[in-house]
DNA sequence: ATTGACCTTAGACCATAGTCAAAGGTCTAT
DNA sequence: ATAGACCTTTGACTATGGTCTAAGGTCAAT
């Protein structure tokens, strides 16, 4: 498919998406008159890197995760990239639980910001 | 106290804090001399503000909710602010519960990306 | 063959969250 | 009184993740 029809169907911008595919984290094959040809597969890959980013991943984070997986590595190895990842979410949701209990902890006292 | 003081204390530099303040999001006295003379709460606070910003929320977001508790809101109404927050921080650790899903179902499969 | 929708590139521009450097004032100790 | 540490401001610069514009090529339909 066409840029055009990609950023339809994925919700993102054609601007945005070739900068992702300017950084790697997309690809896509061209056509004799210069056009960019994309995968089918290339919406939800578009949706899963807009969701990492909104969960804040960075475009270079997501890319080397992407790079990494793409790069011949084994399946044992893409594993341990990807528990490395779980291991920075987990981290990740231990800080806004934190982050959670101070704020409702906050709400109970007299004087929110303790100030 | 002086920011060199502050910055060492909280960790975060003296330029940062001068744009935290600029912002909005701490304050500080003038000494006579034009230096600015921070209050020893304003380490707990940079602290909070540090922590809050690790984990996805902008200086902007910061500080509307600090002002908002600040603006002499009754209690219920700063509660209902943070309440607020709180469901924001729920959907972000949803959000990372869902990609943690996807990346351990990848773990799982053969081919990781789904390409 | 020309209109309109779609595509290409490059480069300017924006906000965010800073860092860094210049030029200068202040304070403390010798 | 002068060195050194500390403070002040302003403005330039950085990276990220885009958006927007300009100038131009392509394609399908009329």
């Amino acid at each position: 498919m066409r840029i055009g029809e990609l950023s339809e169907q994925a919700g993102v911008s054609c601007d945005a998406l070739r900068l992702y595919e300017k950084r790697g984290l997309i690809q896509s094959v061209r056509r004799r008159n210069g056009y960019r040809d994309f995968d089918g597969s290339a919406v939800q890959l578009v949706g899963m890197i807009r969701l990492a980013q909104r969960l804040g991943f960075s475009l270079s984070e997501i890319s080397a995760l992407l790079e990494q997986m793409h790069g011949g590595l084994s399946d044992v190895e893409v594993a341990e990239v990807l528990g490395q990842k779980l291991v920075e979410i987990d981290a990740k949701i231990a800080g806004l639980q934190e982050l959670r209990q101070i704020l409702s902890a906050r709400i109970a006292a007299a004087c929110p910001l303790g100030l």
